[in-house]
Parts: C-alpha cells; sequence; structure tokens
RNA sequence: CGGGGUGUGGCACAGUUUGGUAGUGCGCUUGGUUCGGGACCAAGAGGCCGCAGGUUCGAAUCCUGUCACUCCGACCA
C-alpha cells in the first residue's frame, strides 16, 4: 500500500539499526546540531521549543504545589562536595574542574556542578532556623555537567539542561509524601502530556542516587526494547542535613535535623520522547509539547483565492492552536514529508477542490488517517483530531509496553523470553540481595530497574537463588 | 575505558589498493514552468581533501602522531 511506503529515504530505518535510526531523527528533524566539544549538542531552535514546552508545564505544576525557583551558582568549591562522603563518592569520578582563573592556579579548585545537593545544603543551613521556616520547597532550571565517557543527543550528553527540585521538611513523613508527589507529578506529565506509559518504583540499594535514603524513579519503556530512566525523586532523610549542619528549632524548643528531597527531569525526556512514539518517516510529537500543532500545507497555491483561504484558516485556528502555514514554493509532496519527519501531530490540507466544497483534509501524524472536514467548526475537528493523536500515540506505546512485558519464574525463562520476543521489560522475584541482582544481569543481561509500586507476587522464591523471595522487580536493559 | 567504522564544497558520498589538473548527487543563487506524497529546465556560486609532522620532483592517496564524530560493549539522568 502507498501508506506503507517509507518515503523519508535519508532516515534509516529502526528494524536495521536503531541506534543510527536515533541519530537519524535528531538531526533531520533539526533537533540538535553537534559542536567542537565532544558530548555537548547544540539545541537547535525546533528541539529547544520543545524544551520548552516542556519547562512551561512542569514548571507551572511545580508552582501550583507551592515551589519556588531559584538559581544557585554553577562553581561548586571542593571542600564543599567533599562534606557528604556517599555523594561525593557516586559523582566524583565524572565531574569537570576548573583549575585556572584567567592565567592564576586557584588555591582550590572549582567543581562545575554535576547536581546542585552542596550548594542548596550550604544555603539551607543559612536561612532555616525555626520550624517556621519549613517547609522550603525550591526548584531550579540549570544545565549540569557530567563527563560521560559514551555520549548521545538528549540520552546522555556531557552538559544537559534540566530542572532539580530541592526541599526541606520539618518531618520525615512531610518530606517522603513530598519524594512521592513529585514522582506522581511526573509520571501523570508523561502519561497524560507525553503519551508514555511509565512504571514507577524504588530503585533497589545499589542503584540508589549517591547519598539517598531511598530514589524513586519512572522508567519508560522504548520501541526498541531497552529502558530508559525518565525521571527520578529522591528522599534524603536528614543525611546531607547533618553533613552540612543544617537545624532548625522545632515547636518543643528542641534543635533538629530536617528531611530532604530532590527530584529531576532532563532533555532526556525529549529522547524518550523520540523512542517512544518515532517511527521510519521521523519524528511523533505529542500535541501537548509540540513547537507545531497544526501546520496548514496550501495545495496549488499560485490558484487565485488558495493562499487567502489559508491564511483566513491560520488567523482562525492560531487563536487556540499553534499553528504554521506554509506558503513556501516547495512542492506539496516535498512539504508533506518534511512536517511528517518533524513529527506535527496534524496537517491540514486546503486545495481548490476543497475551498469550493467548503471543506479541507486533516491528516493525524501517527497514522496517517485523513478526515475531510467541514470549514464551518473546524476548531473543534482540529482539537478532536490532536486528542486523537494524544490517546493513539499513548495507545501505541502501552501496546508496546504490554508486548514486551515477561513474567518469569527462572533464569532460563528469562532467557527464552528475551531471546524470543526481544528486549523488554521482564516481571520476576527477588531476594533482595545484591549477589543476585548482579547474577541475573550477568547471566541474562538485565538489569534491575525498579521495585514496581504496582507490584504482583508471581512466586514465592527469587528468581535467582531459590530463597523466599522479598520483592517482585522490574528488569530491563537500561539506556 | 576496550573493540570496529568514518573524516574530501552546506549535506551524502566517489576517488586512496597502484602518488600525477578536485569529482558526482542533493542543497544553495538567478530566471522560467510546476504543486492532492520529497517536481522539471537553463545558467551560476562554492573545496589549502580533520589537524600536525614526515617521505617524494610531486601527497586526498604512502608513513608517524593527533583530534573529532559515530556504532557495539563495560559505567552513568
Amino acid at each position: 500500500m502507498e501508506q506503507d511506503k517509507k518515503m523519508v529515504k535519508q532516515i534509516t530505518s529502526m528494524d536495521e539499526n536503531f541506534a543510527q535510526w536515533y541519530t537519524d531523527i535528531c538531526k533531520k528533524a533539526d533537533l540538535i546540531d553537534y559542536s567542537s566539544v565532544k558530548g555537548c549538542m547544540i539545541i537547535r531552535p525546533y528541539g529547544y521549543a520543545i524544551w520548552e514546552n516542556i519547562q512551561r508545564i512542569l514548571d507551572s505544576k511545580f508552582k501550583e504545589t507551592g515551589h519556588e525557583n531559584v538559581y544557585m551558582p554553577m562553581f561548586i568549591t571542593e571542600s564543599l562536595l567533599q562534606k557528604e562522603k556517599d555523594h561525593v563518592a557516586g559523582f566524583a569520578p565524572e565531574v569537570a574542574w576548573v583549575t585556572y582563573g584567567g592565567s592564576e592556579k586557584l588555591t582550590e579548585r572549582l567543581c562545575v556542578r554535576p547536581t546542585s545537593e552542596t550548594l542548596f545544603c550550604e544555603h539551607f543551613a543559612n536561612i532555616i532556623r525555626s520550624y517556621r521556616d519549613l517547609p522550603k520547597l525550591y526548584n531550579q532550571w540549570c544545565s549540569v555537567v557530567r563527563w560521560e565517557k559514551t555520549t548521545r543527543p538528549f540520552l546522555r550528553s556531557r552538559e544537559f539542561l534540566w530542572q532539580e527540585g530541592h526541599t526541606m521538611h520539618a518531618t520525615r513523613e512531610e518530606a517522603e509524601a513530598e519524594t512521592l508527589r513529585q514522582l506522581d507529578c511526573y509520571a501523570d506529565f508523561f502519561i497524560n502530556e507525553l503519551g508514555i506509559p511509565v512504571i514507577k518504583g524504588r530503585k533497589t540499594e545499589s542503584d540508589k542516587f549517591a547519598g539517598a535514603v531511598a530514589t524513586y524513579a519512572i522508567e519508560a519503556l522504548m520501541h526498541d526494547g531497552k529502558a530508559l530512566q525518565a525521571g527520578t525523586s529522591h528522599y534524603f532523610g536528614d543525611g546531607f542535613a547533618r553533613a552540612f549542619d543544617i537545624t532548625f528549632t522545632d515547636k518543643d524548643n528542641k534543635l533538629t535535623y530536617p528531611h530532604q528531597t530532590s527530584w529531576g527531569v532532563s532533555t532526556r525526556v525529549i529522547g524518550a520522547i523520540i523512542m517512544s512514539h518515532g517511527d521510519d518517516n521521523g519524528l511523533v510529537l505529542p500535541p501537548a509539547v509540540a513547537p507545531i500543532q497544526v501546520v496548514i500545507l496550501p495545495v496549488a497555491q499560485h490558484k487565485p483565492g488558495v493562499l487567502e483561504k489559508a491564511a483566513e484558516l491560520k488567523d482562525r485556528l492560531s487563536k487556540r492552536f499553534k499553528v504554521r502555514l506554509d506558503d513556501s514554493d516547495n512542492s506539496a509532496g516535498w512539504k508533506f514529508a518534511e512536517y511528517e519527519m518533524k513529527g506535527v501531530p496534524v496537517r491540514l490540507e486546503i486545495g481548490p477542490r476543497d475551498i469550493e466544497n467548503n471543506v479541507c483534509v486533516l491528516v493525524t501524524r501517527h497514522n496517517r488517517e485523513k478526515t475531510v472536514v467541514g470549514l464551518d467548526g473546524l476548531e473543534d475537528a482540529v482539537a478532536a483530531k490532536l486528542k486523537e493523536v494524544r490517546d493513539g500515540i499513548y495507545r501505541k506505546a502501552l501496546d508496546n509496553l504490554n508486548r514486551r512485558t515477561y513474567k518469569c519464574t527462572s533464569i532460563d525463562e528469562i532467557k527464552t523470553a528475551l531471546s524470543d520476543k526481544g528486549d523488554g521489560i521482564v516481571r520476576a522475584m527477588w531476594c533482595g540481595e545484591e549477589e543476585c541482582e548482579d547474577k541475573v544481569k550477568e547471566l541474562t543481561g538485565v538489569g534491575s530497574r525498579c521495585i514496581p509500586f504496582d507490584s504482583e507476587k508471581i512466586s514465592d522464591k527469587c528468581v535467582c537463588c531459590g530463597r523466599p523471595a522479598k520483592h517482585m522487580v522490574c528488569w530491563g536493559v537500561a539506556y
């Protein structure tokens, strides 16, 4: 069928080489360009516009729950970074250091922030005195640097953009509730706005954030069956508070350590969108974050009245949607392919034939379905189509997750499932010992992703050692 | 950090084996015809062949080194 034909020859097909397909999309959809510094990418206007939309939605969610934005410095003195020993041990191998200021060697070298817990702690120590100062609900939008060895656009770059929330609370219960609330905030955003199903869960001890008491994450399954940690939320207890000497006087006039959280999502979200929804014709963007929600393509635009009608529709639709009218003199076919590559959710075609009949053609990106709709009430038809795209891509992604979820009770079952059906999420029981966690990875290739909240009892025994099981774990190959 | 691949107009590549005038396609510019799935004709512009050394009368091509990108593994958002 014509519809199945691959229109965009420049993109490597997913089945042929998934990694190449991914980088092709990043480049060909104008999301990024490489720079002369390894691992540092240029986020181009179209890619940055997606990030701005992500920021806008999340930022307003954060503010609805009382969070305030701040900005912390980019540099951390070495002695400050050293204060919490688990934290420094976790991050030291991948930090970049500034050793010179101008031509003078610094007496103490400065680390370029890989994350800002230490900076927030230093500041919290100065501003928290009484229980009346709590909670402190802070967030910052910034970039951080981690000196990665292997880099990939959006998924792992040396500098990346993110948001990091840092909060301080009077009680453990309050801080734990905050940790889970923000995890839910991310999960809702992924499911409802991005149409990406996620697994919510807790990380195992070995996979925890450096310095955390508990780390929670949302994991998403990509098209190739690999899992992507898409957002994290940490509960720190009072460990950092003790290391940084942050205390407050509680209602009973007792000096107390506050309880802390941090949580973040990064531009990796864009990688998740690409690998959850994209296809061999390019990007497929969730309407909520698409820089262009509707592209209007006039057909036979030199014929009298066509451009005028197209401009009129643009004015009408712009009141409710993000609209672009492409009246360049590229051929209609070229434009179809171009906006498909860029993942624009809804395309509107308007030509002389349509104008005669007072209709236009709407095409949804994810399934290329064409519908002829009347120009009266067009706004509602477009809104319905955008909803259809969100629901359609969510269903597809959920199907992928369900199809690639395997319940297993033995190492052999895991191996068989993975080799028969490909990479995916293995649900299997675990005794809680790190030794078994490592062994499963060694024997089958899948590591523990998380202990999911929607746990089920698959058997009584650990999939590895056969001793009584403590948890059900989701295992997978990670990005 | 290990293993592979690639660096040649903006992009994709050929040319390297066997050293001898820098090529093709796409894109770009100008003009014209087109336009419901990546249109066509004509005329143009654009390159110290990643970088640094070396061999040679002569190097994109051979040698040494180096850097970057990319893919596959180990570590990480």
